[in-house]
DNA sequence: CACCAGGGTGGTT
DNA sequence: AACCACCATGGT
């Protein structure tokens, strides 16, 4: 099943290779900042803390929060980002660096991972999954869009039970995140460039916004 | 002008 | 457990 999505979206797409970043923290400053914001924003206040030389546990840590918010202005919700990117930083320092963090079990580090304030289980789960490199998957706005049109009309599966039914099937991390990219990279070409599916991948079961579906193309 | 983008939190019903 | 308002910028 996710193993056909995922060959499927390899053909249309190609492979994804993500998360565009350079090093595993970048990879966790991003996973907060692009929360419910487009990434392009996102990437303009990594750009700035980038340039400001800040990109680091100890050096967010250290910073006034208002001038971390200023320099993530362009993320959105900036001063929400900054008091959680600094409490992610804090976490990081605390438990002895990133070398530190990695030797822990995946349970475990995503447990310890969600005592962050401001990281919920999708940003725990990309953390995991794209910085980590650990087997998981990531559910999103667009995996539960695609899952939910996939189900119907039957109401789709729990976030739980879509993130352990991929997890079950594509058990490595690598294939894990191209799904995820790639679901995203779908949904970003076919969400709104297009009211319904031609030339999709998964034909004739997907689609995005089911609620925008033409009534008589909705799946039956 | 309205609507949306790779969520999470705290409070209310 | 299921809602709700809130957080805020930049693009279409």
């Amino acid at each position: 099943m996710y193993r056909e999505i995922l060959d499927a979206l390899i053909e249309q797409h190609g492979p994804q290779r993500w998360w565009p970043a350079e090093d595993p923290f970048e990879i966790m400053v991003g996973a907060v900042l692009v929360q419910r914001t487009a990434w392009r924003n996102a990437a303009l206040a990594i750009r700035a803390l980038k340039e400001a030389g800040v990109l680091r546990p100890d050096r967010l840590d250290d910073l006034r929060r208002e001038a971390l918010a200023a320099l993530i202005r362009p993320a959105g919700f900036f001063r929400l980002k900054a008091r959680r990117l600094q409490s992610m930083a804090r976490f990081v320092v605390a438990a002895g660096g990133l070398r530190a963090l990695s030797a822990q079990p995946t349970a475990g580090l995503r447990a310890a991972l969600l005592t962050i304030r401001g990281v919920g289980p999708e940003t725990a789960d990309a953390i995991l999954g794209y910085a980590f490199e650990r087997p998981v998957f990531v559910v999103d706005a667009y995996a539960r869009r695609l899952s939910a049109r996939l189900a119907h009309p039957a109401p789709g599966p729990s976030d739980a039970d879509l993130k352990a039914g991929c997890e079950r099937e594509l058990v490595s991390a690598r294939d894990l995140n191209e799904l995820h990219a790639l679901i995203v990279r779908h949904g970003q070409v076919y969400c709104r460039a297009m009211a319904a599916c031609d030339g999709c991948a998964l034909r004739p079961r997907c689609g995005y916004h089911p609620e925008r579906v033409p009534a008589e193309r909705q799946l039956s």
